[in-house]
DNA sequence: TTAAATTTAAACAAAT
DNA sequence: AATTTGTTTAAATTTA
């Protein structure tokens, strides 16, 4: 336990620097073998899937590259790190696995930006600094500024194709689920159909497609790597002219630049294949191949050149050859003011897609997991988990662990299938296992969220068959458990059935979670245990409950208003979008801030939801809204009686959440093997005393 | 840096 | 006598 813990500290300070360097150090490993292992298996039809991913990653990457280069001083890692990697490699390593940005890594990154606006603000601002020093060392090799022709009228209206591409690729990716979904599921009018509309969805902009997509890989581009970019280069159709960015002199700017803040980088970069051909278990040739070939084609391009085209945001300029492209970029792309606000434009756009991605992936993950593993087959779907947890978790548990660990590698499972997602199955796992490690509540656990099942419910699959930590703390759980229960009321032996029954986490140790749980039953004046003529159940008093997480959350008042504002939010983003094109500074990240915190899930403020789908509503609000449905209802359905016109102090906690009929169907199914010792017939009626307790308690 | 939360571990008592 | 349940105390960590 202490291990992991140790990993793990990160100095509160300098998280967002910290944070990364972590990351990228220590799990990209799993990463990568995460990422190797399900991509292979993509299938022609999956490679328009691919495609995706392929730009997603470039997206990310290049907001993770930014990320990375943060003050190189801050570099300094915690101490566990150090010993366990060399690190220093992270850059290099990034580009290597492109595939794999661990949702670990993705969450810490969301993190940072939820945590502190500040901090965020700071890092965008050295994320400028880098990208100027960029475009400084262009100009000073040929010769300084010159006039300024663009304007930014076309710049903003760049960007707003931009936008309209994130939002077209959401669509995609939206799309992409929906016929995953379907193809696996059943045909039949899917809820999801009326959102596929993305295709025909002619974006407000009145983009084809094809033309978003490209636009959205200039983006991306611009912040990108070359890897990435002859990655898509590849597989974008390739419009017209030739890829052949032949070679030029190494400009390996991007790369270089991005890293040139971490002096380290470099050498790494020399030995790339290596690495991550030895962490990876050889699971998806495919995607190596790829990735080396881009590293060695990488020499003559640049990030921003691409197809004979200046890749600068809102910059079509043809450039016929490499020279000429440089050209461009110092007279056109000198720093100024214009490149400036441009570089901030799109480092906003990189985080929102990014966080974005995450969400999106997380939920695929989800999605999948609940397809595939779904089959209740006992042991093939806990595997491939397990052993990405394990890689993680052995951290973790070293004591106990041993004997379901592992294995692993082998099979993952990755037979689970064939989707070309499959790397992010890991990858979430990743994410889900490595931060939690010593106290798995950390992220956003009960303090963001209030209601626990829907943080719980959209990942419920996962969690079921994943050996991976979730991330709230025992109490919430326990309250989760017991408001799952029909009575409200579990007996202390059927709350360690529905540990196991609901987390695959918990199916190990149990001596030591059990303990914690009897522990926090005993700790916490919310639970309250009432006697029974058989024995004992516990219950919860929801209002010591929510006095408690009350108290957090009231500290940051904005989040209990995040939640009603959430709703203009679809809106919101575009106005700040907007507002931050018109203003270019930093408005943005005003709105990232709240909605990450908000939904504990970093739902993403992308809220640009799906032009085509609902009323413009993004997802993120729905859910949001649900959520809070869900939570008042639950109210009514909890106490029949309910209190129509008790309103419960000031922000009426949603209380929670019985929303689920999954747990119902839990409960019926599949786990029953693991459960075993679920069903305590218990049919005593002394609930009366319960409900009397409850009802007295919600008042 | 401090304080509050959480997680773990462990000792013990009471009830089964 | 052996377990299970509950309570407590304490230490280590994380987060604010």
């Amino acid at each position: 336990m202490m291990q992991e813990s140790a990993t793990e500290t990160i100095s509160n300070s300098s998280m967002s620097q910290n944070g990364m360097s972590t990351l990228s150090s220590s799990q990209l490993e799993a990463g990568s073998r995460d990422g190797r292992s399900s991509a292979g298996d993509t299938s022609s039809e999956v490679s328009t899937v691919e495609l995706l991913h392929l730009q997603q990653q470039q997206a990310l990457q290049a907001a993770r590259q930014l990320l990375l280069q943060q003050p190189g001083s801050g570099l300094k890692s915690p101490k566990s790190q150090d010993k366990q990697r060399p690190l220093q490699v992270p850059v290099s390593v990034a580009m290597m696995s492109p595939q794999v940005i661990t949702p670990q890594q993705m969450q810490q990154i969301l993190q940072q930006q939820v945590l502190s606006p500040q901090q965020l603000q700071a890092l965008l601002q050295q994320q400028q600094a880098v990208m100027l020093q960029q475009v400084c060392m262009l100009a000073n090799k040929n010769k300084h500024q010159q006039q300024q022709q663009q304007q930014l009228a076309a710049q903003q209206l760049v960007f707003q194709q931009q936008l309209l591409q994130m939002q077209q690729l959401q669509q995609q990716q939206h799309l992409l689920n929906m016929q995953r979904q379907g193809l696996l599921s059943l045909p039949g009018p899917a809820p999801g159909q009326a959102a596929l509309p993305g295709q025909t969805l002619p974006p407000p902009g009145g983009l084809s497609p094809a033309e978003l997509q490209q636009l959205w890989k200039d983006v991306t581009g611009g912040g990108g790597h070359a890897i990435e970019d002859n990655g898509i280069k590849h597989s974008s159709s390739g419009t017209g002219t030739g890829t052949g960015v032949g070679g030029g002199g190494g400009l390996d700017l991007s790369t270089n630049n991005s890293s040139s803040t971490t002096s380290s980088s470099n050498p790494a970069k020399a030995s790339p294949p290596i690495t991550h051909h030895s962490i990876t278990n050889g699971q998806s040739p495919a995607l190596n191949h790829r990735r080396d070939s881009l590293h060695e084609e990488g020499g003559g391009t640049h990030p921003l050149y691409g197809h004979g085209v200046c890749k600068w945001p809102g910059c079509e300029t043809m450039c016929e050859d490499f020279g000429q492209f440089l050209k461009h970029l110092n007279s056109e792309h000198a720093l100024d003011d214009r490149s400036t606000a441009q570089c901030r434009v799109q480092m906003q756009v990189v985080q929102q897609l990014e966080i974005q991605l995450s969400k999106e992936r997380e939920r695929l993950q989800a999605m999948m997991t609940h397809l595939h593993m779904r089959p209740s087959e006992p042991k093939s779907s806990p595997k491939p988990l397990n052993l990405v947890s394990s890689v993680t978790m052995s951290k973790n548990l070293p004591s106990a662990s041993p004997p379901n660990l592992p294995q692993t590698p082998t099979t993952p499972t990755a037979p689970i299938t064939p989707m070309a997602a499959m790397p992010q199955v890991p990858s979430v796992l990743g994410g889900a296992n490595v931060p939690s490690m010593g106290a798995m509540r950390r992220r956003h656990s009960d303090k963001y969220s209030m209601p626990l099942s829907s943080e719980i419910a959209p990942n419920y699959e996962f969690y079921k068959n994943a050996d991976v930590r979730p991330p709230f703390t025992y109490a919430t759980l326990i309250r989760q458990a017991i408001m799952d229960s029909a009575d409200m009321q579990l007996t202390l032996n059927e709350i360690y059935s529905w540990f196991t029954r609901t987390f695959a986490y918990f199916r190990r140790n149990a001596a030591t979670w059990k303990n914690a749980v009897r522990h926090n039953l005993s700790l916490h004046k919310c639970f309250v245990r009432v006697e029974n003529v058989k024995g004992a159940v516990w219950t919860v008093d929801e209002m010591e409950y929510q006095k408690r997480r009350s108290q957090k959350i009231t500290g940051s008042p904005s989040l209990v208003k995040n939640l009603p504002s959430s709703l203009g939010y679809g809106t919101a983003l575009n106005a700040s979008l907007q507002a931050a094109l018109a203003e270019t500074s930093l408005p943005l990240l005003g709105t990232p801030g709240p909605p990450g915190l908000l939904g504990g899930s970093p739902p993403g403020l992308l809220g640009i939801s799906p032009p085509g789908t609902l009323s413009g509503s993004p997802p993120i609000m729905l859910q949001s809204a649900h959520e809070e449905l869900n939570g008042s209802l639950d109210h009514l359905d909890t106490n029949g009686h309910s209190s129509p016109g008790y309103s419960p102090p000031v922000h009426m906690p949603p209380v929670h959440v019985k929303e689920e009929p999954l747990n119902m169907d839990d409960d019926d199914c599949p786990m029953s093997l693991v459960t075993t010792a679920n069903h305590s017939p218990e049919l005593e009626d002394d609930r009366e005393l319960e409900e009397g307790n409850l009802s007295e308690d919600l008042e």
